[in-house]
RNA sequence: GUGUUCGUAGCUCAGCUGGAUAGAGCAACGGCCUUCUAAGCCGUGGGUCGGGGGUUCGAAUCCCUUCGAGCACACCA
């Protein structure tokens, strides 16, 4: 189905056609100014220039060719040539009914699917998630479920950090504490046990500890980077706690995740390409990409056409160790080799830009993907707090996540506990609900890549733009469905009849803009655009609300009207919040 | 220093490839509940779009310049 604006810019387009000018100059834009029209169109000012002639003469003309039109119920030509639109309330209802029968509400699908890797999320082992991870997991989330929602297969790839110094400084620890462990004793040839010999409250606290002492000595940072060393290297005792490390920080990642609502399809980590490095070293050497430089080994990565300075991209370090670069290429090449994806997209913070810059041309250069690939990075802003400055506890440490959840959470549920007559389990459970939506909605109402000021009373008020003015929305809509039902009213036979009032055209014309809104949000990877377009929704439906009796409505037809309109608007604004990553509740 | 992002109402933010009188929300003020959830709706006040130039019939939007803020600039990730 072609999204309404294309439908109509096609009759716009017919009618310039017919008056002798180019059909391209017939777009048609949302309206700026409400109280002259629904739509308008641009162009005869637009071709002005190329027709010699007046705008408005010319806007004139291509209005007199749409006298007849089953699109428009008025055209009028305006100085200096804009042309004011206004909709049949009859096309309109066609189109939301087509809308309603159609697969994804008639969203226009790719002719070709594409793959992609979406590289979000960021965590380390043996580090709890702190806020700074929400955002990668919370836009990365999104924008998942909106590239699938629009026709691309997409894997999601947690990508941990687990190879890294923090592995070996937390066998220090454990050594430290524990020194006659099975796993450091290096003539021991048997079984290790199942169990881990630390718990993920243990393990937590194992790292904090061991960094701060490395800092402090400098024996113990030397010890930590021999652990490192023997994990990396294959010791038997020190990779069996590894993999412990791994399992319990994993599986307490996914239950944090899993409280976001964020879900991976890969669990892959810097350790999975750790044997591919040597080889792709070798090709990058041997090829002639990479040379040395300082001692260490590099590929040079500047373009002609570069304004900035742009170092050359490091593979080996000068002492021959990997580093971050060296895992990211490796990890290019194994996703290549795995998925042959038509595109990797990176989340990161939107600090790491020149360093993906780097990748993306050493990747590129050095041949690892096609020429065609798609290697895209999207850049997230800092969340601060109300001061704007990095949020911070406060005492001023790092707020963990689990504890931001659960804040929100409580402060959802002291909101709705004095309000409501829930009981309390449902209270809580509702609480949990809404409290999400706040804080994701919160989040990703901002542009992605401007930092943001986190404000707890402002995400989880009920009033204005927030996640839980949109849930509310919805209830309402799902309360009046239920009550219909109760009288007896069937929704299955709901139809749709043409708007009669001016709310209830705002509301058609607003669910008619579901596919813009939803491709626009794929096509620049914005789930911003999804919450502005849901938050016009729910505006339109309230309004129309309070001028509509709908179950009080006498005429069964004409309220059977509504009902199909509310179907329309819940199952949109459903849609829209799972695409962000969160739900509804029934009621609240 | 080089590069880069940004600067819109008291606060938090929109503003699509340049279009009419720059929009929301919060906060302030004034209305609307015997009737589908008032967690809502309607209205009022509030802006030199950081400053200055330029391109254009037309600029918050494009170009230049200037001031201010953030961030990044090879052996961290």
């Amino acid at each position: 189905m072609k999204k309404l604006l294309d439908l109509i810019s096609e009759e716009m387009g017919k009618a310039f056609a017919e008056a002798g000018y180019d059909a391209s100059l017939g777009k048609v834009s949302p309206s700026n100014r409400p109280d002259l029209c629904e739509y308008q169109c641009n162009g005869a000012m637009a071709g002005a220039k190329q027709y010699k002639k007046a705008p408005l003469a010319i806007a004139g003309e291509v209005a007199e060719a749409l006298k007849e039109s089953e699109v428009f119920s008025q055209v009028t030509a305006a100085a200096p040539g804009f042309l004011n639109l206004k909709v049949k309330e009859s096309f309109l209802c066609e189109y939301l009914t087509e809308m309603r029968k159609a697969e994804k509400f008639g969203l226009e699908l790719p002719q070709k699917s594409k793959k992609y890797v979406l590289d979000y999320g960021g965590a380390n082992i043996a580090k709890p998630l702190h806020v700074g991870h929400m955002r990668s997991a919370v836009i990365g989330e999104s924008v998942k479920r909106i590239l699938r929602y629009c026709g691309h297969e997409v894997i999601g790839d947690v990508h941990m950090g687990d190879w890294g110094q923090p592995m070996g400084l937390v066998v220090t620890e454990l050594q430290e504490r524990h020194p006659d462990l099975v796993y450091f004793d290096e003539s021991y040839t048997g079984e290790y046990p199942e169990e881990a010999p630390f718990t993920a409250a243990e393990l937590e606290e194992l790292y904090p500890t061991a960094s701060k002492k490395s800092k402090e000595d400098e024996a113990y940072k030397a010890r930590a980077m021999e652990n490192t060393f023997k994990i990396q290297s294959g010791v038997r005792g020190h990779r069996a706690l590894w993999q412990h490390i791994l399992r319990v920080s994993v599986e307490d990642l996914k239950k944090n995740y899993k409280r976001l609502n964020v879900e991976f399809d890969l669990w892959k980590g810097e350790s999975d390409v750790h044997e591919l490095i040597p080889s792709m070293v070798e090709y990058m050497k041997k090829e002639g990409y990479a040379h040395e430089s300082e001692g260490a080994l590099v590929v040079d990565v500047k373009e002609e056409s570069d304004t900035k300075e742009m170092p050359p991209c490091m593979i080996l370090k000068s002492d021959g160790a990997a580093l971050y670069n060296t895992t990211d290429l490796a990890t290019i090449m194994d996703r290549m080799d795995k998925f042959d994806p038509d595109g990797i997209l990176y989340l990161t913070d939107k600090r790491q830009e020149l360093y993906f810059e780097q990748v993306f041309r050493c990747a590129r250069k050095t041949k690892l993907v096609k020429p065609e690939t798609e290697l895209v990075w999207m850049g997230f802003g800092t969340m601060n707090g109300k001061d704007g400055k990095p949020f911070k506890t406060r005492d001023g440490g790092v707020m963990r996540l689990e504890t931001l959840i659960d804040e929100t959470n409580e402060e959802m549920y002291r909101k709705i506990a004095g309000n409501g007559e829930l009981p309390e389990e449902e209270a809580k459970e509702t609480a949990r609900v809404i409290g999400l939506a706040a804080l994701k909605y919160g989040d990703l109402s901002n542009q992605a890549s401007k930092d943001y000021i986190f404000d707890m009373e402002k995400f989880t008020s009920f009033e204005g733009d927030t996640g839980p003015y949109i849930l509310y929305s919805i209830v309402r809509i799902k309360s009046i469905l239920s009550k219909y039902k109760e009288q007896g009213g069937r929704l299955e036979n709901a139809l749709l009849r043409p708007a009669q009032s001016g709310s209830e055209k705002d509301l058609a014309m607003e669910l008619a803009a579901f596919g813009a809104a939803v491709r626009g949000a794929c096509e620049e990877l914005a789930p911003h655009r999804i919450c502005a377009y849901i938050y016009d929704l729910a505006n339109a439906f309230n309004r129309f609300y309070h001028e509509t009796r709908i179950l009080t409505e006498a005429d069964e037809e004409k309220k059977a009207g509504f009902i199909a309109l509310l179907l329309l608007t819940r199952d949109v604004l459903e849609t829209c919040i799972e695409l962000l990553g969160f739900g509804a509740p029934e009621r609240m």
